[in-house]
RNA sequence: GGUGAGGUGGGUGAGUGGCUGAAACCACCGGUUUGCUAAACCGGCGUACCUUGAAAGGGGUACCGCGGGUUCGAAUCCCGCCCUCACCGCCA
């Protein structure tokens, strides 16, 4: 959620913000309507404080007026209290009324997009950075895709997840569990080394967590509920993670704030459909690693260079085909400024799989979550909050099985291999 | 699941109807003193919103877990909820 405060004083890098990401004609009045529900709502404030003010006056007043013996003053007093009191409910409701009106319009207000951000209105206009230099890993015709491989190694059981619980839930055996678990700790491993603190958090949160990181109300349906104890399965570590700086104020010096988790992920994944949610592609169960970062606002820029690089670099030990592309406004997340998508090639697919997304929120969500800090005139500011995958480990999986298979078995890079306790998958 | 105790500022903790946005102490920041450090002493030290001001600052409102209520007036009384702790039950 944006501060109105900054949409009041940036009215028109908003609109052209809501431009880049192909809003409405009609949806661009939200700016215009933010600001004058705020005027109203700023206007009803001071009436009801100043009633209040009148109020409080009167009630010390009362408060002599007893002491000093003079009841009849004092009764009419009360009196007048009592009318001040009627007008101050009124006044009340339509302050929470007007408040409430616009936090549901600024709900609807994304972030403004970075300068760098592509005009674009769907992922075909995505910026794509090809990084992989070398020609794309060709297959020949005996090659499979990760789910008969997974079948003929008995590393993944879709059919034993969909028994125990349904389709999207795959269940790993075998070499799998073990190239899974060495993938989590590997993953791990490279963000401690990147000076990431290592969280175990809870894997269901509460509605206020839920809330302060913007999957609710935009994404509900998204996630798994728990109705009994009113609680939501996570669908990324970023959620537990990103709220325990909710409600905090920092320091300047304790910047940059680094965490990293590794988490199961549950998503509903409604609506999706087709050759996506083949074996792997598409899951609501999987695993991953998360890196998350708050900083300074004039240091996100440089954090999010460096995110980019890490991720980069995990590919690049893995030994898989990728790129990145900058995400254009039509494809930008509603809550982020700037958005890098890394893709790995899977090869008997002959597609992309996207397998982390790493963006810079700037205020957006820290605004929600009050993470705030104190500059050097000791006023607080909004930090900035930045996360993304490090990796999300089901497509990982599809694409190392997929792109490393050979007559003899499945190869396993050499980086692993410490992890694994094994080189190739037979 | 049951019973009991409790939730006050960064921390400890006082406060049972007006003099309390909140004592005291600790921590922290600034200063005095001081070979250095320490001690001592003095001062400062919550958040959000509204308003005024060029700014520094001033004024107002709200907040003592959250939400309601009683009252002229609530941290304090009443109701509901949430959470924490202890014990019992169950249990990896």
């Amino acid at each position: 959620m944006l501060q109105i405060s900054f949409i009041r004083a940036n009215q028109e890098r908003v609109l052209e913000g809501l431009k880049t990401r192909n809003f409405r004609d009609d949806d661009l009045q939200l700016v215009q309507q933010a600001v004058e529900l705020d005027d109203q709502r700023k206007h009803l404030q001071k009436e009801h404080d100043d009633l209040l003010a009148r109020a409080n006056q009167l009630a010390k007043a009362i408060g002599e007026l007893y002491k000093s013996g003079q009841r009849d003053e004092a009764e009419t007093k009360k009196a007048e209290v009592a009318e001040l009191k009627t007008k101050t409910k009124t006044l009340h409701e339509q302050l929470q009324n007007s408040e409430t009106a616009l936090v549901d319009l600024l709900l609807k207000i994304p972030n403004v997009p970075h300068p760098s951000v592509p005009a674009g209105a769907s992922d075909e206009d995505n910026e794509v950075r090809q990084d992989w230099t070398q020609p794309l890993p060709e297959l020949d015709g005996e090659a499979l895709p990760h789910w008969d491989l997974a079948k003929k190694y008995n590393l993944i059981d879709f059919e034993l997840g969909a028994k125990i619980t349904g389709s999207g839930f795959p269940l790993f055996r075998g070499q799998g569990s073990r190239l899974q678990r060495a993938l989590i700790n590997f993953f791990l491993d490279e963000a401690r080394r990147a000076g990431y603190e290592e969280i175990v958090p809870p894997l269901l949160v509460n509605e206020s967590t839920a809330r302060a990181t913007g999957q609710l109300p935009d994404k509900e349906g998204q996630m798994y509920y728990v109705e009994k104890d009113d609680l939501y399965l996570i669908p990324t570590a970023e959620v537990p993670i990103t709220n325990i700086l909710r409600d905090v104020i920092l320091e300047e010096k304790d910047f940059p704030i680094k965490m990293t988790g590794y988490t199961p992920c549950f998503r509903r994944e409604a609506g999706a459909y087709g050759k996506d949610v083949r074996g792997l592609n598409r899951v609501h169960q999987f695993d991953k690693v998360e890196i998350v970062q708050a900083t300074l606002p004039e240091q996100s820029y440089a954090t999010l260079d460096s995110m980019v690089a890490q991720i980069e670099q995990l590919l690049q030990k893995l030994e898989l085909p990728y790129r990145i592309l900058r995400l254009c406004g039509g494809d930008l997340g509603f809550t982020s400024a700037l958005t890098f998508d890394f893709e790995v090639y899977s090869a008997a697919q002959k597609r992309w799989l996207e397998v982390s997304s790493v963006s810079n929120f700037e205020t957006f969500q820290s605004n929600r979550l009050r993470l705030r800090y104190r500059d050097e005139n000791r006023k607080t500011q909004l930090a900035h909050t930045l996360n993304g995958s490090a990796l999300a480990l089901a497509r990982i999986i599809a694409a190392l099985l997929e792109n490393n298979q050979t007559a003899d078995g499945i190869r396993i890079p050499s980086v692993l291999q410490p992890y694994t306790g094994f080189n190739m998958i037979s």
